[in-house]
DNA sequence: CGCGCTATTGATGCGTCTCAAAATGAGTGG
DNA sequence: CCACTCATTTTGAGACGCATCAATAGCGCG
């Protein structure tokens, strides 16, 4: 249990970003004030719990999830570490979704109310927030537009390359290989597939030269033709933050 | 153009969900204070342009879609009177979707930093602001497990439910009919379906005796019965404002 | 070594897309 | 009020892609 913002990984993720003052950085470092461990593949909070906190990623690999009663799933969110979890669900008392640990994970729980005290005394780190949660929704179109237009193997391939940027931002010596933690089943819940259409969609892209594979190392071998193949939009590398208020 | 806050739907719709100071009024006005009218049919803002401005929407439809370059759309977010659009752009200075207008409508547009000056000075006031852009996001993640894991038919109904249920919130003495003004294309493309499939599973729906059809106007004639095929889940009905800050 | 989970591969079926034509409806001008 | 146009909706036939089911192969781990 720590609170020094050395090792903070979500200061690191948000200094990418904007200039942290030393006030916002004592914000942030309250919101990782507690830690949780927990194991892979459990559920943290289940859909329809009443909310009670949210998260910060310290480490590990989680995603979010809604279920149909006859057991069909979609997954609506990944988490990385330094991603803050559960804002979709601040504006009520249930949480819409279950989080779901796919690796080890440290996860830091937070009240709601930390969120309001930096409402109303931080404006420029609030302004930052308000852009994150702006950018996972964006994230949130580019899923919707994937399993709504496009064929498998075009789902997958925007799947890869989304990931590929979205942990460049943070590792920016990171080229074209990642560490995939997820099953083909969890990828096509994803998706909208299933773990079948996954495997024949990936051994295709891996064919076409697009990809390589190394047990859960991806390697992305034609980043071009890829971002071609599903019109990829490079949008994440930084956030405007002109507009931001200035203390 | 006016800017008094008697006939702001944005208002209207805020105050449903809090009750707002007179300050909290006069910035909202602010926002309200420039007005565009728009054909229907008309892109207002195109992929890719510069982000200048967001909006309030004060009377009419509109829908924000992305493009694949063969053709192909997805409607990502519907907006009817008294929603803000843009908010997943903010983080940006290039608009991710474009955003259409389905009816005659008219738009308020605003800036950036007028934002700016509410999360500096109404601390309350930006935590509705994020509460509702949080809100937006669960209705993403609802439209993503629709896309993604529903039949069509299922995602014929679903959406009828989640329409009526938005509508609801502002037309409080609405019960089981609304204006539906989307074309069958549309609705197509906001479930990630053809023309064809909307037409034979609203037809579907129809003889099931789930809803009914008079022109543009739906009527959802066995709410329960819809709810249960689609395991609906009533959220929007208020916003948790328990952990607002005071003022 | 053997167990269990994950990935692969193939055969088959179903649902949605595609293509095309007819029916319906709204708007316009004679 | 009718004739005409244009867009939307409906209906049908056929093709295609992904789901489903099932069997095999690979891999991590005790």
């Amino acid at each position: 249990m720590t609170s020094s913002t050395d090792n903070s990984c979500l200061v690191t993720k948000l200094s990418h970003y904007m200039t942290l003052s030393e006030t916002d950085r004592g914000h942030l470092a309250r919101l990782e004030e507690a830690e949780d461990e927990i194991e892979p593949q459990t559920d943290c909070t289940t859909e329809g719990d009443p909310l009670e906190r949210l998260y910060v990623v310290k480490t590990g690999w989680l995603y979010s999830y809604l279920d149909m009663p006859d057991g069909r799933r979609q997954i609506v969110q990944l988490h990385h570490a330094g991603d803050m979890v559960g804002f979709p669900d601040i504006a009520f008392t249930r949480v819409a979704t279950t989080l779901r640990s796919c690796t080890p994970a440290i996860l830091c729980p937070f009240p709601k109310s930390a969120l309001s005290e930096i409402f109303a005394t931080a404006p420029r780190l609030t302004a930052l927030i308000f852009a994150i949660a702006a950018r996972d929704q964006i994230v949130l179109t580019d899923m919707l537009r994937a399993t709504g237009r496009m064929t498998a193997t075009e789902r997958v391939a925007n799947l890869h390359l989304s990931l590929l940027t979205r942990l460049r931002i943070t590792n920016s010596r990171m080229t074209d290989t990642f560490n995939l933690p997820l099953s083909q089943r969890e990828i096509g819940d994803v998706l909208g597939l299933t773990n079948v259409s996954v495997s024949k969609s990936t051994t295709q892209l891996e064919q076409d030269g697009l990809i390589a594979r190394h047990g859960r190392q991806v390697q992305i071998l034609d980043e071009e033709r890829l971002a071609q193949l599903v019109s990829f939009d490079y949008r994440f590398d930084n956030i405007d933050t002109s507009w931001f208020p200035a203390y």
